[in-house]
This record gives C-alpha cells, sequence and structure tokens, in this order.
DNA sequence: CTGAAAGCGCTTACAG
DNA sequence: CTGAAAGCGCTTACAG
C-alpha cells in the first residue's frame, strides 16, 4: 500500500538491496548514499518493521505481564520502562493477568505467539509457570522485577527489600523506639517476606525481642492496612511506632489513625513504604522508604535489551538498586 | 526455526494452501480436514502472526495511548479492555505519554510505524493532533475516550459526566443542601469542564444561586482536592456538602477533613467520585459516584474492533455510559 | 474443494 | 561496495 524499500531504490537507481543496506548501517559508495537518502526523504519512506521481523525474527516488541495493571507501583516501573524502550524502538505489548495462575500461563503463551523479544514479568504472588521455561528454550529473554522465583534462572531486578526494612527499622531505633510493629505485606511473596526479614534483623541485630502482638498482616491492600493499624492502636500496650511495607497498607493505615485521632508523630510514630504524591499531602509528611520506580524501570528495560541483543556476559545478574529514606516529620525521637 | 505450514502440508499430504485454508476458516474435505488437523496436533504448529500480517495487513494489534500509565481510572479501563481484546487474539501495544502534546505526536507515529491495526486513545489534557488524522487516511479507526476532541471526527466512549454531577447535586440537594461545594477538576479538560457543568445545571435547575467561593479547583490531583478542601473548610461560611469530581481529589478531599478534625457526615456531607477498596476503607464509607470502568473498557474495546473488521454502520458513535451512586454514609440530611 | 504460483516487504549470503 | 536471487511464513486469485 505504501512506499516500499523498493521504491526508494528505483528512484535512487540502485537495487534494493543497497537500500536495505543503507537501513541497516551498512556503507555506501558517497553518490549513492546522497540518493538513496534523497529518494527517502522525498517518498516519505518509513520502515516496515512486520516484513522485517518476517526475516530477522524480531518484532522490536517486549512483553510486558502483570498481575494488575491498576497497581501504581507496576506500572510507574512500566512507565519508566517504556520510556526507555520506546527510546530504542522498541514497543511493550503489556498483560494484565488478574494475580491469577492460569490467566499467567495463558497470558505467556500469548505474548510468545507474537514472538515478544524479551519478556518483563512482575509475578507478583504467582508462582513460575512452565511457559517460562519454554521461553527460556526459545532464546527469549526474561527479566523478572521484584520478586525471586527460584526455579527459574534467569535475570532479576528488585530493591534491596530486606535491608530497606532493616535500615527503616534501625532509624525508629536510633530515635529510641523500642515497641516497633510492623504491617506485613502478603508472605506468599518474595518482597512479603524479605520487608519482615529485614525488620527481624534489625530487631535482633539491636538486641530487642520481637513481639507476637506487633507483628501484624495488612496483605499489602488499603484495607489491610487499615485493618492492622485499627488492631495495633487497640492493643493493651500499643507500639510507638509502626512501619509499614507498602503504598496500599500506608495509606490504609494513615486512615485508621486519623479516624482514631491518633496524632502522628505525638501519639505514634510511622514509616511509610513508597514515596507517591500523597504521602505529601498527608500532615503530617510522611517519612517514609522510597522505591526508584524510574531506575528499576530502566534497569529492567535495559536488562532485557542487552540479552535481546545477544551479550549474555553476565547472565544470569541479579540487580539489587537500593531505596532511599525520605525523612519527614513522621517519627518523633524517644527520650 | 519452528514448524510451519508447510511443514503441516507435508504430514498432511496437501498443499500449503489447504492448510492456510483450514486455518482460516473455510471448509475441506473431511478426509483431508482430519489429516491437517492431526498433523497440527502432532506437530504442535503454531500460527506465525507475523507472517500472517505481512500479507493481510493485520498485526492484530490495538495500541493504546495515554497520558499517565499510573493513572488509575485509565488504567482500570484498559484492564477491562486488554481483557477483552485477548479473548480476540488481539494485543496491546501501550504508550504513555506523559501528558505533553509533543510525545503524544510521536507516540501515535511510533504506534502506526508497528502498523497497529486500531487505537484507543485517553487524551487528557491535550489537544488532538495531526496525526490522528493520518489514522483515520490510513484508515485506522481510532475510539477516544472519556474526551470529546471535537476536531477529529471518530467514536468516542465516555460517562455520561454532566448528567453524573447533576444526579450528585441533586441528592444532596433533595437532602435539604443548599450550600453544596464542588471541587473541580482542570477546565482545560472535557471531563473537568463537563462535571462542573452539571453543577451548575443542578443547582440551576433547583434555583439555587451558586456561589462562588464553593466552586474551587483541585485539578484532578490529590494534593488539588487536600488544598480546596482546606480552603472550603476555613470559609467563612462553610459549605454544608462537598463534591468531588474524581479519584484523586476525593482522597485528597478526606485527608483534609480528617487532618482537621471535621466529621463526615456530621460536620459536612460528601458524595466522592469513583469507588475504589480505598472508599470502603473510609469512615463512614463514602457516599460516591461509580464509573463503570469494565464497561467502559469493554465498550471502547468492542468498538475499535468493530471498526478494524469494516463494520462502519453507525460511525462515528459517542457512546455514553452511565455512572452509578452508592450510597453510603457521608451525606446527612438536612432539615 | 484443492494445487501451483505469485507476492506481502524485507534481509542476506553469494559472487563480483 | 553492490546486484541478483533466494527466502522468511503466510494468503489468495486462478484454474481446474
Amino acid at each position: 500500500m505504501s512506499v516500499t524499500i523498493r521504491d526508494v531504490a528505483k528512484k535512487a537507481n540502485v537495487s534494493l538491496g543497497t537500500v536495505s543496506r543503507y537501513l541497516n548501517g551498512y556503507k555506501l559508495k558517497e553518490a549513492n548514499r546522497i540518493r538513496v537518502e534523497q529518494a527517502i526523504r522525498e517518498l516519505g519512506y518509513r520502515e516496515n518493521l512486520i516484513a522485517k521481523g518476517l526475516k530477522t525474527n524480531r518484532t522490536m516488541t517486549i512483553g510486558v505481564v502483570l498481575a494488575s495493571l491498576t497497581d501504581f507501583f507496576a506500572t510507574s516501573i512500566i512507565t519508566a520502562a517504556e520510556n526507555y524502550l520506546a527510546g530504542e524502538n522498541y514497543s511493550i505489548v503489556v498483560c494484565d493477568f488478574n494475580s491469577k495462575q492460569e490467566n499467567l500461563d495463558q497470558k505467556l503463551r500469548f505474548l510468545k505467539d507474537r514472538f515478544v523479544d524479551g519478556l518483563i514479568l512482575f509475578p507478583g504472588s504467582c508462582a513460575s509457570s512452565e511457559v517460562l521455561q519454554e521461553y527460556m528454550d526459545a532464546g527469549i529473554p526474561i527479566v523478572i522485577v521484584n520478586d525471586d522465583m527460584p526455579d527459574i534462572n534467569t535475570d532479576k531486578v528488585t530493591i534491596d527489600n530486606s535491608n530497606a526494612s532493616f535500615r527503616a527499622v534501625e532509624y525508629l531505633i536510633h530515635q529510641n523506639h523500642r515497641d516497633i510493629a510492623i504491617i506485613n505485606g502478603d508472605q506468599n511473596t518474595y518482597t512479603g517476606r524479605e520487608r519482615y526479614k529485614g525488620y527481624l534483623e534489625a530487631l535482633q541485630t539491636y538486641n530487642i525481642e520481637p513481639r507476637e502482638e506487633y507483628i501484624t498482616y495488612g496483605y499489602f491492600s488499603n484495607r489491610g492496612g487499615y485493618e492492622a493499624a485499627k488492631k495495633l492502636i487497640s492493643l493493651p500496650k500499643p507500639p510507638t511506632a509502626i512501619y509499614t511495607t507498602n503504598y496500599y497498607m500506608t495509606f490504609g493505615a494513615i486512615i485508621a489513625l486519623n479516624e482514631a485521632k491518633i496524632k502522628v508523630p505525638d501519639d505514634i510514630s510511622f514509616i511509610g513504604f513508597d514515596h507517591f504524591e500523597l504521602s505529601d499531602v498527608i500532615n503530617p509528611p510522611l517519612t517514609v522508604v522510597e522505591q526508584p520506580t524510574d531506575r528499576l524501570g530502566q534497569l529492567a528495560a535495559k536488562t532485557v535489551l542487552r540479552r535481546v541483543k545477544g551479550d549474555y556476559s553476565d547472565f544470569p545478574v541479579h540487580l539489587r538498586v537500593n531505596t532511599k529514606m525520605i525523612l519527614k516529620d513522621s517519627v518523633r525521637k524517644l527520650k
């Protein structure tokens, strides 16, 4: 329908192989180059990636698979990945598997049938899939974001989950808190377990006995964070500080505290997780652990592209990006 | 690399045209059909959509372009669209243009170069793009979600924006409220203007003079909603009810009320916009206008696919989906 | 209903 | 450095 390499060749008086070579960065004789460039310009030629893909087995496409497209954290990362990839002329094909294992398998196959050149996977609470092995066998690189999936030997990009918790709790300890509660995520997930682990390690390092009633579970949801915080503040001996381990639970917990008219940090100190617009709207602004979503997204994209291009030098690599604590006013120093 | 139609043909002892026809739903002689089916099964043949696309000019791909991938409302809709499309064997290629006009143009061109079969566009506050005309000229259908874009003659899917506001405000009026404030979105956007319009119309219909100080702007953001609510409650004569016009402003406003220890609905009544998990966590649960994101997503997907398949019978159509009010406990009936 | 053949828009050894 | 040609995996008139 539109203008092809053949039209360009004719106009430039060269063979279509020559045009193709020009397009792929080979050197042409000066005179030819000029004529080809001119023909391309005059005809408004645009490459047909589909046709190219048929020969090269490249679709210039990266699959992105995640549990839920409405997850703020994941979409923040995907935004950064998409931008990086678009700059490299790769597009992303996105599939949401609604946190269901059978959907995950199906969507992975769906993408494989579309010949994605690589895969960025947010497994969430889902286990590995046999389809992933098919990817590996087919030489399609996979980068897993924020999960471990021990049974699949591939690249991973995560934050320093356990260390992030360690440092947040340590900070509270340095402010002389001893009664520190945690609102945990789902322990079926890697991040849930790791963030809990860092909490325990910090307490242990400072010789603080963990108290069972301070260890609560909000399952990474708003409602869960809300319920957990309510439970904590109604304890006979409530904690002096609460540490929440993701965005959604942070806001659920804050709403619970607000409702109960518990003042932060006067009555209770608070460290949240993830730094987004709302963190600064809340009064007082929250001290939080910030995840570098931009870097995570870029790293995931860069890594998958390196593999696509055949660079397996450091395979498999686990890239662990440090979180940053943003100190605001939600933690009080105890005497 | 993998098994092709040719392998199947050889195994089934038919020509590859026959296999192709079988794959495309043509009738074969019984005996041939059986042998082809068996060969496909035994070889584990899978269609090569790329090769197919080269001939048919179909990529089985729908472009999705939006201002921000972290927008909860948009991603809720996209989730529904993606699921519907995947069921029809279409995948979505997603581009985020970060609310910047120049990025919009670029991403639209990017997708066009990838031969998307159709486009679902969330323009946000961005104006039309000349690239859209190129889509139209190329016969690539466009469905615009929640915007009008008067200068581009294509299908649109929106909610009943102004009517949604009308009914929310009417409800407050029926509860004997007269001093009703609105926290408006960005008036550069279609939804912002429409939702404001419905507010004014409701007041007018019930002969209530709008009061300038009750008309505030939160620009669709958390922080904006927070600031606007703070302003409203510090008015010499605060409103008896507040109506917010999107999700983010709703939560910003609630946080402001909580902080100021203003009780909902005792001190002030409240109607929010969008029904998501947090709406029920908040105490009291909020009365809200719920947008049918699932239906919007499905409708957008169905409409674009109908066009892709050549059904332009009702073109251009503006599908307006009704919102539903969810009555909870955040509105008090005045005497 | 089916086979043989041309062709979709490219890439890439091969030979010069 | 370049042309001619084969081929990537399909579809689809054409003729039978």
